[in-house]
DNA sequence: CGTGCAATTGATCTAACTCAACCAACGTGG
DNA sequence: CCACGTTGGTTGAGTTAGATCAATTGCACG
């Protein structure tokens, strides 16, 4: 393993591996990384059904989950940014419940479920930041499953997508957002006409900047009033 | 503290907590439950922004956790079952997220969060039975989720009903079910008279029975078969 | 036995879907 | 370098599932 992969030099490891736990050398948590895979757009890490063993913490870029249904659409679990841990829904069941996708060029870093747990044993602070972690997921779930019309869908995604992403890169004013209209669609129950309609609206209030890739918030406050529940 | 209200005889003790901390005594828990609560139809436990202090165990009965929305409307965020925990998502922020409200006459034991994850942290088993249990909802949200038609939204809630219903009681055919028509419709983001309609459809197809307060399942195969990946 | 709430059913209305055309960006190969 | 196909985004027209509004029935309870 390279010296600047290790945790220690991970611009996202405060939000991975938590500030709570400063009291262990950061190298037991590289102990506990089993590698670290550099990953190609499009490529994946884990399919549907595949037995699980490990999470994945996002090191850099964005990944989604999805699974196909039988008619053949594309349905999104959810998207996962920077610092972030993978396959909490996992764990009851024993096997991953969709394929795991980079949306671009990405890192994932595998931490071996049993280790992890292993550490979380002789390390309180690391179990109770493991909690929260599942606990934030769990209300973040409830959060967007309230809004129901097109609108609100939208603006609480894209919330959702900002305050995330600031979490571990704090004031930007641009943000790299690599996931078609079709993909939104598919994560909010929406076709992407009516996502490009619902953005082209939010665009017209001047609310929201979003050409190519790249996407800019003007006016947050108006967002969050079109939406539930943040 | 009753008797027969201790853990030892408690008829969900097996789904809350676990088979797999038998290593423990019973007693072990009662000493953690601080109280338990008889509640009334109607009555709350805690509300929306009440410090988060405890979890909650459905002892029996079931209870529902909301929020009302600026416009008035009421926003179900989950249904809680007998065996159930409640509060996995007011861990991260330190708050509860809604009112929680029992449906029947019901009765719940608080486990206040400190003592819990005290003993968690001496019995590993535990430790992962919550973590287990956290996993679990996070999956069942998703799958809820990822139901976009009215008729999927209604026969996934009902497959998710019945078949938490049977964890802590197996071979149930007719189920209580006292949840109106306009709360399962805030609850799956529709409205009361589609809940009906859907019913009826569901009714002449002899899938389901529903009259009054009971539902009888017919035909389980084919509700299964109108929704995603239970 | 009335009162009140929940469930049902019917008649519109509308937001989002579907289908389809078109455009812009991009990559490929001649 | 340009012609070409491919892919994703946008826009328009028509359709439809579910919402809304309204009336009616049924049931629980004092």
């Amino acid at each position: 393993m390279k010296l600047n992969d290790s945790c220690k030099y991970c611009e996202v490891a405060q939000l991975c591996l938590p500030l709570s736990v400063n009291a262990l050398p950061h190298s037991a948590f590289d102990e506990i990384v089993s590698r670290r895979i550099e990953m190609e757009k499009g490529s994946t890490v884990f399919n549907l059904g595949n037995t699980f063993t490990s999470f994945y913490a996002v090191k850099h870029g964005i990944f989604k989950i999805f699974i196909i249904t039988e008619d053949g659409r594309e349905q999104i679990e959810s998207f996962y940014y920077p610092g972030e841990f993978i396959g909490f829904d996992a764990v009851d069941s024993g096997y991953y419940r969709g394929d795991l996708q980079a949306l671009t060029d990405s890192c994932v870093c595998e931490i071996p479920y049993a280790s992890f747990i292993e550490l979380c044993n002789s390390v309180p602070s690391l179990q109770e930041h493991l909690i929260k972690l599942m606990s934030q997921r769990i209300g973040q779930n409830h959060c967007l499953r309230l809004n129901t019309k097109s609108i609100e869908k939208i603006a609480s995604f894209l919330i959702n997508f900002t305050s995330r992403m600031d979490r571990f890169k704090p004031n930007q004013f641009n943000y790299h957002f690599p996931m078609s209209r079709a993909e939104i669609g598919d994560h909010l129950g929406l076709t992407a006409e009516t996502v490009t309609r619902t953005f082209t609206i939010l665009r017209n209030k001047q609310i929201i900047e979003c050409s190519g890739k790249t996407l800019t918030i003007h006016n947050l406050r108006a967002l969050q009033k079109l939406s539930f529940v943040v």
